[in-house]
RNA sequence: GGGCAGGUAGAUCAGCUGGAAGAUCGCUACCUUGGCAUGGUAGAGGCCGGGGGUUCAAAUCCCCCCCUGUCCA
């Protein structure tokens, strides 16, 4: 890279100059006379107190401030994307501004709403999640204002020295910044594939903005230009807030009101010079390690003249006050925007922040919950995104109910401390590997633990890292995917012209993986969960129909036509009606599951078969049978207003904004056009499917059962049209099937069952009793006749049918100077030895030696052993010899 | 998607170096009391998550599946 990249005619033209930072060695650009290129850890902050701006800024008035200068200046002004990144399969959450026009925007499929924007985008990222509340400056949620500029061949916006100079105005012209003050730094950025020069905005010790110049693509023949150039500015609204306010940290300038009330709450009253010297001290810090934050605490203390822990004091409620607020907001946003706390993918970074929320409520021993904080958050934001006012109920249930999991998780915590804690002798202390199940297996921070069992548990400084290494696992290989032809034949897709048509004509043009491509077909191939079409061609049976990439490819049974040949095809039509009903009925099923249950219900995954089909939605918990029924109820409702299903292809951009990004339930589209299908009054998704015109035509809905398949989200499986008339008929046989073989009515079968149940048990009982008389019968018999040595009594006995060896053995050896040998003929012939307490004898060694008879094994304690195994008809033999070897034993 | 922990009586759990299924609470009946709290005695209650395998013998060991929890991407 050279320095030609930023030889801008703005620059020279200002009169700016060109120098190198002595301490990092970067160049930086500047009208003002500077020794270093003023970013920590070169320079400290020197906002703090004063503020380079000639105006205080609240959170809400900078948002403006920027998009409206921006508007002034020919830019069109773009709402926030989803913080969910839904028309991304790379990504859970959107992390710039730049990510709402990767990939369609940038690969030229689409056009950006205007041209150039304006945006302030909510984004969260988890990187630096540890760093929250501690440095003053990090986020998990944050707003990235920007301007951006896509530059294609014939239609060029604008590119560097524009970009430069609308930032410069904006800090100058529009917040008063002395633009002497402003330092632009060379660098260069790369990432997902693009690269380019970009430059940092430094301003009184803070970067404020990063101007990125997208221009070269990483190709495997190396770096080339693009063809479309991009400005991807970022402009940081908490870092300018923070800085217009000049208050000594980003948290107190933005929280607002919700960082008040929770001062409040806890009666923190920090003494602001302390704040003051500490974020100085952070903000030239990198904190990666527990150690690093020691390091920093130590220094600021020793700068103000205070002792560590007096300085700790001040600092800790109010990190705990912060993250509250941080986590608050990223949580209100997430869960607007459809994510649902799980275990599992986005669902756990919604988890992972109720969590530490909570525990930074509880490290302040604050009587609230945290529901009353993200509505608070709401109150704050809800005049800006008026979506979650719409949303506040349903996201306030939500983080309800994932506080009480997390609840119930320190509840078994707590159990499990307990019993671990007791079984540890007089001064022990609980070994980390437990610590380390304790958090990774159940969820108990070693903090927490601590609390639990405070003398019984010391917790590691490197704990975190001691659990990063218990999961270091070589990476699994990826599978490589088959070679296909670059460029694939194109196929007419009959199917969306008309929907009814069942025979066509068609020309065969390619054959690709064994099958054949139609110049165009009726065939529906398999996609958006719906099964393909069966029917024949030129007589032929077609077996699968698949599409790849614009082809649609036909499997046939026997041999392929001949490339060139015209075929005639026939569709089965009463497959292909029953799976339209199918995703139709997905649809109604979806949107009534939305408005009864809450809008954080997305698709999660669908498939839809002729006999069956299912739908995953998100959503907190299985439903239960009033909601099954339901549910199930308020569809055939919407099936039988007969409403009309709309389906039309329409501009991506255009159907967005009529439809919102609910379009996208069932994962990315591409495309600049999309097909929009929509129930009238109820749901509207872009889906390729084929769906019945009217509602009416799903016929009844059955809903078959509900099941969690995982945390966050409920699969829910159906029936529609005939194959709903067949699973009644089927579940009526079964019914009348089981009356008659019970001769009841089927009103009667409860009552009948509950009888034969009851019946069941008492004969299972009675056989038990009469089992044991007979054993008891049994065993006297056998007392009085056994033989004896010495003083014992030998009882060798093989045991009848009817009777139970095993109670007759317990029994005989519960009679005082007893032994006794019990063989259980069958397939495998058994051989149990007991004695009572008071004989001294080892039924393990008289049984090793009659099992040598038999040739099979054995063992057990010295008061019962058992055996078996080896050549069962021997036992007899075994038996024989059995007084005779307890005898010995008992002598020897 | 990957790792880890767990699934035994209505509840909470023990048993898991293979050898005759247990404790506590709760439940039922009776006794104690003028009545209640309580105390005592007896009893009911178990496909030891499901399926394979090893073994004479599996709650216990091995494999697969299901369910729950949890950490991490």
């Amino acid at each position: 890279m050279t320095g030609s990249e930023f030889d801008l005619a703005f620059f020279k033209e200002q009169g700016f100059k060109r120098t190198q930072c002595p301490k990092c060695k970067r160049y930086f650009w500047s009208l003002g006379d500077w020794a270093t290129c003023g970013e920590p850890p070169c320079e400290e902050y020197t906002f703090i107190g004063h503020s380079p701006m000639n105006q205080r800024l609240t959170l809400h008035e900078m948002r403006e401030a920027y998009l409206s200068f921006f508007e002034e200046n020919g830019h069109g002004r773009v709402k926030r994307y989803p913080i969910v990144a839904r028309w991304r399969d790379d990504v859970f959450f959107t992390q710039a501004s730049i990510y709402d026009f990767q990939p369609w925007v940038l690969n030229g499929v689409i056009e950006p709403p205007f041209n150039p924007l304006t945006i302030s985008q909510t984004c969260v990222r988890f990187n630096d999640i540890d760093n929250v509340g501690k440095t003053g400056r990090h986020f998990t949620f944050f707003e990235m204002c920007a301007h951006h500029a896509f530059n294609k061949e014939g239609r060029f916006i604008y590119f560097k020295d524009r970009t430069v100079e609308l930032c410069h105005r904006f800090f100058t012209e529009r917040l008063g910044t002395d633009p002497g003050k402003m330092r632009y730094v060379e660098e260069w950025w790369e990432g997902g594939g693009n690269a380019g020069p970009c430059v940092e905005v430094i301003l009184d010790g803070v970067e404020v903005a990063t101007l990125v110049f997208m221009m070269y693509r990483d190709t495997p023949e190396g770096r080339k230009p693009m063809e479309m150039t991009v400005v991807d500015t970022g402009y940081g609204l908490e870092r300018m807030t923070w800085v217009s306010q000049g208050v000594s940290s980003a948290y107190e300038a933005v929280f607002g009101p919700v960082v008040e009330w929770l001062k409040g709450l806890a009666c923190v009253r920090p003494d602001p010079l302390v704040l003051t010297e500490y974020s100085k001290v952070a903000g030239a810090t990198n904190m990666r390690t527990a150690a690093d934050v020691r390091r920093i605490r130590e220094t600021t203390a020793e700068r103000i003249g205070i002792g560590y822990e007096e300085l700790m004091r001040t600092v800790a409620p109010l990190e705990d006050i912060y993250v509250i607020c941080d986590h608050s907001r990223a949580l209100m946003l997430m869960l607007n925007d459809g994510v649902v706390p799980s275990n599992v993918r986005e669902g756990y970074f919604a988890r992972m922040l109720v969590r530490r929320a909570l525990r930074s409520i509880r490290s302040l021993d604050l009587d609230i919950r945290l529901a009353e904080v993200v509505s608070r958050q709401i109150d704050h934001f809800q005049d800006i995104f008026p979506e979650l006012r719409e949303n506040r109920e349903d996201i306030l249930g939500l983080v309800q109910v994932e506080e009480d999991r997390y609840f119930e998780t320190l509840g078994r915590g707590k159990q499990l401390v307990d019993r671990l804690v007791k079984d540890l002798r007089e001064g022990e202390k609980l070994p980390v590997e437990r610590l380390i199940e304790l958090y990774d297996s159940h969820g108990l921070n070693p903090e927490i633990a601590k609390e639990f069992a405070p003398d019984r548990i010391d917790v590691p400084d490197n704990f975190y890292i001691q659990v990063a290494a218990r999961h270091e696992r070589p990476e699994a290989a990826t599978e490589a995917s088959g070679d296909r032809p670059e460029r694939m034949p194109e196929t007419r897709m009959l199917y969306y012209e008309d929907p009814e048509l069942v025979e066509f004509e068609g020309t065969v043009i390619a054959e690709v993986d064994g099958g054949v491509v139609l110049d165009q077909t009726a065939f529906y191939p398999e996609g958006g969960g719906q099964e393909w079409d069966l029917g024949t061609l030129d007589g032929k049976k077609v077996c699968r129909v698949i599409k790849i990439k614009t082809a649609i490819v036909h499997f046939v049974e026997g041999e392929n036509p001949r490339i060139g040949a015209k075929v005639r095809g026939t569709i089965d039509l009463e497959r292909r009606q029953q799976l339209m009903r199918h995703h139709t009925a997905a649809h109604l099923i979806n949107g009534v599951a939305r408005t009864l249950f809450g809008n954080h219900v997305w698709q999660a995954g669908a498939h839809k078969a002729v006999d069956q089909a299912r739908l995953d939605i998100t959503h907190f918990e299985n439903l239960s049978t009033e909601q099954r029924d339901l549910l199930e109820r308020e569809v055939n409702r919407v099936v039988l207003q007969d409403r009309p299903v709309h389906i039309q292809f329409m501009q991506r951009d255009q159907a967005e904004r009529l439809h919102g990004y609910r379009l996208y339930q069932g994962g990315a589209v591409p495309g600049k056009v999309i097909r929009v299908v929509e129930v009238e009054g109820l749901d509207a998704e872009a889906c390729g499917g084929l769906h019945c015109s009217h509602t009416g035509m799903v016929g009844p809905v059955r809903i078959a059962r509900t099941k969690r398949i995982q945390d966050g989200v409920v699969r829910i499986e159906y029936t529609a049209g005939m194959a709903a008339v067949a699973g009644m008929q089927a579940d009526k046989r079964l019914v009348e099937g089981l009356g008659d073989m019970l001769n009841v009515p089927a009103e009667g079968l409860p009552e009948a069952v509950g009888r034969l149940q009851e019946e069941l048990r008492e004969q299972r009982k009675g056989i038990e009793r009469l089992s044991a008389a007979l054993n008891e019968l049994s065993v006297k018999a056998l007392v009085g006749s056994a033989p004896k040595v010495g003083p014992v009594r030998v009882v060798v006995h093989e045991a009848l049918p009817g009777e139970d060896p095993e109670e007759m053995s317990k029994r005989l050896a519960s009679v005082p100077g007893t032994v006794a040998v019990i063989g259980v003929p069958g397939e495998r012939a058994r051989l149990l030895v007991s004695r009572s307490s008071d004989v001294k004898l080892d039924c393990r060694k008289a049984l090793k030696r009659m099992m040598a008879v038999m040739g099979g094994g054995g063992g057990g304690k010295p008061d019962f052993a058992q055996g078996g195994g080896g050549d069962a008809s021997r036992l007899r033999d075994a038996l024989a010899g059995a007084f005779e070897i307890i005898s010995k034993e008992i002598e020897g």
